[in-house]
Formats: structure tokens, C-alpha cells, sequence
DNA sequence: AAAACTTAAAGTAAAAAATACTATAAGTAA
DNA sequence: TTACTTATAGTATTTTTTACTTTAAGTTTT
């Protein structure tokens, strides 16, 4: 603590060092076709047996943005994952043990290399669809609804979709994944030739197994391509009317 | 403190709980075609008589946005501005007295009803062109520089351009604004038809004062019509090309 | 092996939106 | 009254979006 400062009203700067800081992930994965969220089930006091966001207080010598991916990794197991901050939760009395603000992070995973562990305070964990969730711990229903609304605000202009699918798709799971995403049915030759102009995907020398139809060619995202076209002014849009 | 609590690693929580929160402002304001923001010069160490964002510790007991609307009310006399959270900074080596946490919050405000006082710790006030900007206390560079990218892409998506504008405008002034939010030259008809098209504003019963041509009629933001155009499926939008 | 079936993928035509530009109206100033 | 400035309306062209049709390429059934 330092001597220079004094807060406001002459109260020392100690008694404002009393906040509790945590992060609360909530992972998306994307499996049948359904957009599902990683839920936690607790073995501790207070909220025992509750289903929960991933989420810990954050150590005072750790950086909040290595807090988050540390998080995630304890529970998932997973590195390199996407994960982007999108709101703090501030409010007095939204944790029992004390003053503890959340800053929020949502990450997106690949439902093919995704296999969650449970860490020890842990008892299970869970992948819920958005559209039919348990009440969770502390004030985590808020956290949760913030994230989606995020996510699917976030979706219409960047490709964080493809973060969602395995790294080889076909055009028609892309377009599935959007039309949960943003609860709207795009036709299918219109979706397709609108991806293809974007002109970030690259059509591999491959097609689909184990289908009783014609195999769709599988593609790639190009994120080298994307971040080349974003210097060029290019901007990812997808939305829908109505 | 709460008996329940332990970390994962049995660590008592009260260990954890030695964080300072803070809130920093950055104020936008539109005046003579350029965007401001609202800077104080710190009559308090560290960085004595360094140019900063507004900003202060969080109380204990005070909600996160109720702190925000206080630290500004603090700083600039006003209520009921709009301000939105757009991201939290919580890098350990970010602040000389511990650590803190910071939750920023951007404001946009109307040139025409807009009187910045000094406080306390506050020596001077003074907008600066975000074109033009000194070197800042702590990691204020970085808080800043996000709150510009925030509302350079908000701005495309919802009509918080409107409040930094007067009440009453012209569509020429409204086209100003965005020509220097988003940095691109509108076609005038064409601007106008867009968002007269929205059906977003009023036009009122009056023109212009004191100009040496032909005056414009003036406008107002119809908030009540943008929320019920909004549950009707409507989103604003003027993204442009390139 | 042919026919039926399913989905992929390409094409096309109409509608809507964005863009570029022109013309006219309404005021002020000399 | 004339020149000038800016507001505002209008129009024609291009581009994009949308809706729909056709063809292709595979699998399964008979």
C-alpha cells in the first residue's frame, strides 16, 4: 500500500482494498445442432449441489485476462481457446462471502477436441442448451443471459462462428450453426454464395463421410485471409432483416 | 467474511480479497465537428499534474453502476447521462498503490447542457480532440483507446450518435457527426433519405437561428419510436463500405 | 443395372437498396 | 432584383438481396 494516497474524503486508501475480484467463463459449444453452455456443479458451500458458471477468484499476483484462460484450463483442460471479456458484474450484494465483482468472459469451442474434466471444488460438470437451463448459483442466470445476448449481437460481425464448428465443415453445418445462432432460416443457395464472396474459406480437397447422399465438400476458415481482408477495410456482416 | 470459504488450494479467501475496484469515465463530447473527450489534470501523486481520465475508487458498499454515475456526476454536475460499461482492465502492475482493478465506462454528452466543474483531487478540466491527445496517467492511454474503438463500432449499430448532438439538430449536423465518428464522406441526399427512412426522428416546427443561407428544419430523437421500432425487429444501422 | 431418392451446387430473374448525380426551392446578402 | 448559399426533392443507374428453378452427383432400392 502506498502513503500517497487518500481517497475523497480523507478515508485511506485501505479501506477500499477489500474487493474480491473473479472471473466467470461461459463456454459455448455448438453439438447437434443445439447451442449448449458448460455448467458446473458445485461441491462447496454456499450454493452446494447448484449448477454454476466456471469461474474463480482471481490470485492478487495474476493478470486478469491469464485468470480467465488459467480458469478455463482447470476445468477444461483446454488451451488457446477463444475466450473474449464482455461484462463486469458489480453489485454489492451479488456474493455472499464478501465484495466480489465477476468480469465475464465467453469462449467458444469446438465441440470435435472438447473434453471436459472436473477440478476439485467441481463435483461435475454438464452441457446444457441455451434454450433449457437449471436456475444457477449467485447471480449467474444474469451472467449467462448477458453472454448469449453478447454472442449473438457479436456473431452478425465477426466470424466467431467458426470458432463453434470443427475446423473442417460443410457449407450447410455453417449455415445450420448460424440460423441457431440467430434463430432465422436463410435459404441455401443465397447463404452459400454469400459466404463463398467473403472469400474466407478454403475448400479443401475433401468431402464428407459416411453420408447416404452426395458428400458436401468440406471447407476451412482462413484466418489468415480474414485478417488480411479486415486491413483492407473488409467487414464480416451477416445480419438478417426483420 | 464468510466461514464457508476456502480457495482451491486452501487458501483462506481472505487473501484473496485485497483488490481495489475502480470506474473510469471517459466523457465524449461533439464540439465544432470534432470529437472530445473530457480530461482532468490529477492535483494528487502519483502522476501529479498528469492528464487523466475522470475516475475513482469504488466504495464498498456502492453498486458498480451507481459508482460510475457518481464519479461522473462528481466530475461534471450532470445526471442522467448516458453511460455504458465497455470493458475491464485488471493487469497487476496497473496501478502504483495496489491492486486495482478498473471497470470503464463511456458517456456521450450534449455540447449545448454540458459545464464540467473541478473536484477535490481535480485541478483543471479540458476536452481534448481525440485526435490530439497528451500522454496519460497510468494506463489511461490504453482505457482510452478502447473507448474509442467501442463507440467507433457501436455508433454503426445503434443511435448513441444522437446523444452528443443538441437536442434539436439539423440533418446536416447529424451527418457531420457520423462523417467524424466513422471517418467517411456521406452523400448528402442519400444520408438524409437513409435516415429520414429510419423514421427515428421528429421533425420539429422550427429552423435554424442566425445562419446566413437558408436555414434547415430542426430535428429530434424519437426515443420512444426507436424502442418500438426495436421490438418490431428493427436495427439501426449505417455501416458503410470499404 | 436401372430407377428412385436425397442433397449439393449452380444459375436466373425479379425486387429492393445503395449510389451517384441533377434539379429545384428557400432563404440571405449585395 | 440579382447573385449566392444551402436545403431539400427527385431521378436514373448500379449493386445487392431475395426468391426460386435447374442441374449435378452421390446413395439406396428394386
Amino acid at each position: 500500500m502506498n502513503k500517497y494516497f487518500l481517497s475523497e474524503n480523507n478515508v485511506p486508501f485501505q479501506d477500499y482494498f477489500n474487493f474480491g475480484l473473479s472471473v466467470d467463463c461461459v463456454v459455448f459449444g455448438y453439438v447437434g445442432e443445439e447451442i449448449k453452455v458448460l455448467l458446473v456443479q458445485r461441491d462447496a458451500e454456499p450454493f452446494l449441489g447448484n449448477w454454476a458458471l466456471p469461474g474463480d477468484l482471481v490470485p492478487l499476483d495474476e493478470d486478469l485476462a491469464d485468470s480467465a484462460s488459467n480458469v478455463l484450463q482447470n476445468l477444461t483442460g483446454l488451451e488457446n481457446i477463444f475466450m473474449e471479456q464482455f461484462y463486469t458484474f458489480g453489485a454489492v450484494d451479488r456474493h455472499p462471502a464478501g465484495r466480489v465483482a465477476t468480469v465475464g468472459y465467453y469462449s467458444l469451442v469446438k465441440s470435435d477436441n472438447y473434453h471436459p474434466i472436473a477440478s476439485s471444488w467441481v463435483k461435475e460438470t454438464e452441457w446444457f442448451s441455451i434454450k433449457d437451463l437449471p436456475k444457477l448459483a449467485f447471480d449467474h442466470d444474469q451472467i449467462l443471459e448477458k453472454a448469449v445476448s453478447t454472442l449473438k449481437s457479436r456473431v452478425k460481425y465477426r466470424p466467431v462462428g467458426f470458432e463453434l464448428l470443427p475446423t473442417k465443415f460443410t457449407l450447410l453445418e455453417l449455415q445450420a450453426l448460424y440460423e441457431a445462432l440467430l434463430d432465422y432460416k436463410f435459404d441455401k443457395p443465397n447463404f452459400r454464395k454469400k459466404i463463398l464472396s467473403m472469400d474466407l474459406l478454403v475448400q479443401l480437397d475433401e468431402v464428407q463421410a459416411n453420408v447416404s447422399h452426395r458428400p458436401a465438400k468440406l471447407f476451412q476458415f482462413d484466418e489468415m485471409r480474414y485478417i488480411e481482408l479486415r486491413k483492407e477495410g473488409f467487414a464480416f456482416d451477416i445480419t438478417v432483416k426483420g
